[in-house]
DNA sequence: TAATATATCGAACAAATTGTTCGAAAAATT
DNA sequence: AATTTTTCGAACAATTTGTTCGATATATTA
């Protein structure tokens, strides 16, 4: 990793909290500029615009996401646990960045429909892949018995949504695991062979 | 409480979230007034200006948290109880407001020196009437041998907030309590007849 | 009901803010 | 020493936003 490098890193991590904090529209540049200790006309160097910072910002979050997932669902021996591994993963991850989360899911998502929503879509799709391959997984080695796993996949992700409020507002996540646990042993036997 | 007197309190109710999460030069007008439910231009029907609203609010937020100190020491019967309610409670409605509080004392304090200046020393003077007068109860009524009460009580609030930074970064308001009654086994025994 | 007072808001404006550009000056590299 | 890379102050343009004002709606009073 280059000079350049380097400061974009730190000029991204210190955007990363404040954009958390305040949002796209209510962080001005200079706050980010302040607090990585260069001038303002220096950001312009490493970035075209507030909103390619903003959009860089996104993208390492989800990126980083993306991997802590995919690392736990690896670690699962099993294609049940590696079902498990994603669902509880993906809501200690969505719990770690809730508050830019907030920010661009909820406040503001009007305002920057096109890319935000590409971001989005694309995750959406990226989750769903991850878990059709976990079912074919299950297929082919005997435990799960599943006519269309790109279908099943969609219902299960649906049912993960549907429970994220939830997860949202509770703070006790050992009990969010239990009941996670819960929903998977119902999945489980309408599933397996 | 006429029409007029409500609406003013919802407009306080909401500005007073919103300036919490933002502080004053991030918050709109127009943020408090959708959070309101009323037109942008409404609000100075209630408050002269931005500012006003600021006002209001910490002076609200202060006033609540006198109050609350206040029921707490008069629900302690001994001077030493006193003391300590005194300590515990304002330790705990500082918690409560510790997010305005944050925007108030540290990031914006440059700016608006002036009249948050004289809040804090209003408030820093009736918190030391008050414990003066504790500890002029406690010299009466024979338990405490202090030779000047305003003397002591400046000394005790100095040492108050001097573990402010501590208790700010605790969590965990039960170890905080056991040590504000460590401080004070200490403090007492120099001080009890 | 008519008249008056109270309450609300849209539109417009002035002032301030702030994202962005640009050229010059450091700092680093060749 | 020359050239390239990096940094930033100052200025500008565009936008934002606090505030005003007159008109309209709603409530009150006579």
């Amino acid at each position: 990793m280059n000079k350049v490098e380097i400061k974009k890193e730190i000029v991204l991590n210190v955007a990363q909290d404040i954009f958390a904090q305040y949002g796209l529209t209510k962080t001005m540049i200079d706050d980010i500029a302040k607090a990585a200790g260069v001038g303002k006309s220096s950001i312009y160097y490493y970035f075209k615009n507030k909103e390619d910072i903003f959009r860089a910002v996104i993208e390492t979050q989800v990126q980083k996401v993306q991997e802590k997932i995919r690392a736990s669902i690896n670690a699962a021996p099993t294609p049940q646990e590696k079902l498990k591994a994603f669902v509880i993963s993906r809501m200690k991850s969505f719990r770690e960045v809730a508050h830019i989360y907030n920010h661009v899911f909820k406040d503001e998502y009007l305002k920057h429909y096109e890319y935000i929503q590409k971001i989005r879509k694309d995750y959406d799709q990226m989750e769903l892949d991850l878990v059709a391959s976990i079912l074919s997984e299950g297929i082919n080695s005997g435990v799960f018995k599943i006519q269309d796993p790109s279908l099943a996949s969609f219902v299960i992700m649906v049912g993960i949504k549907g429970l994220e409020y939830e997860w949202a507002t509770s703070t006790d996540i050992q009990k969010m695991e239990q009941d996670t646990e819960k929903l998977f042993e119902i999945l489980f036997h309408g599933i397996m062979k």
